[in-house]
DNA sequence: TATTGTTATACTCTATAACTATA
DNA sequence: TATAGTTATAGAGTATAACAATA
């Protein structure tokens, strides 16, 4: 007897996060980042002037890749670099004036695509949904905020 | 005034989806392969004899990488190619004997997974959130047991 | 000429390790 | 000597396009 392929919570939750963060990833091309890139703007805007090195430990990844994504935040006009006048080995991170208009876009955009993947649910079942979600993540250990996207070094 | 920074469903989404398949990752790692492996196993589990070209299809994948998929399940002994009499062009896949123990392997690994990732729900809420879920699912247009992880060419 | 599968190639992402400059 | 950041390099994964065999 073979077993019928009823695909359980986890493969569901596999899948169906998989194609929210590929339609997500889309929505802000838009305004020519992508989905890491996001996870770093946030993480700056709400602490401003911290060290790469301390982004790095956060994200759970290895420094030579935040140097890499804030090379490309800084190409783009987003991200300002600002040598730290007490230790000069450090990098203040701070967002331009551009990427705060970029971030009120981001914001409208993941409102939307909340709505969208969310569309089949009325609003009783998406807080259904965002309660039981939120017990996994803390249950797991996951760091609020933080996409496993970036991968531990 | 800033946005507090409430993740919304389809972030958690994201984050446990991408989260579950990781540590999916982890535990198959014990007999060898990796989730786009898995995918192409039960894909010909459930239908033996398919082509390549159907695979791909299927998969939302190039054909050429349906290639190096299969290459790399024939090395490992768990996949065959037999050349079909009728048209030599195309190759029918099947699992060979090997590859029935370690799907028996996996299926007892992805329930483990399943109990491991939900163990912050009781049975209700785990029901609860498969509806939810498939509910999603079905409405994104998901196909039914297909990860996005192939991308589509 | 069209189709199945393959190979060759290139591009992206990411980690490792060596290096520079400051301390 | 230790730390923040950078560069150089290599590996994995994946797509594109040219190709071979068969129809």
């Amino acid at each position: 007897m073979s077993t019928p392929p009823q695909p359980g919570a986890a493969f569901l939750l596999a899948q169906v996060g998989a194609h929210a963060a590929a339609r997500f990833a889309e929505r802000i091309s838009e305004v020519g980042v992508d989905p890491p890139d996001v996870g770093l703007l946030r993480m700056i805007a709400s602490q401003p002037g911290r060290s790469q090195q301390s982004l790095a430990e956060q994200l759970g990844v290895v420094p030579s890749r935040v140097v890499v994504l804030v090379d490309g935040l800084q190409r783009r006009g987003l991200v300002e670099r600002r040598r730290n006048p007490q230790d000069r080995r450090n990098h203040a991170l701070h967002l331009t004036a551009e990427a705060e208009q970029v971030m009120t876009r981001i914001r409208e955009l993941a409102s939307t695509h909340e709505s969208d993947i969310c569309a089949a649910l009325d609003d009783h079942q998406r807080a259904q949904l965002t309660e039981l979600l939120g017990a996994i993540a803390a249950q797991q250990g996951l760091t609020p905020g933080v996409h496993p996207g970036y991968r531990r070094p």
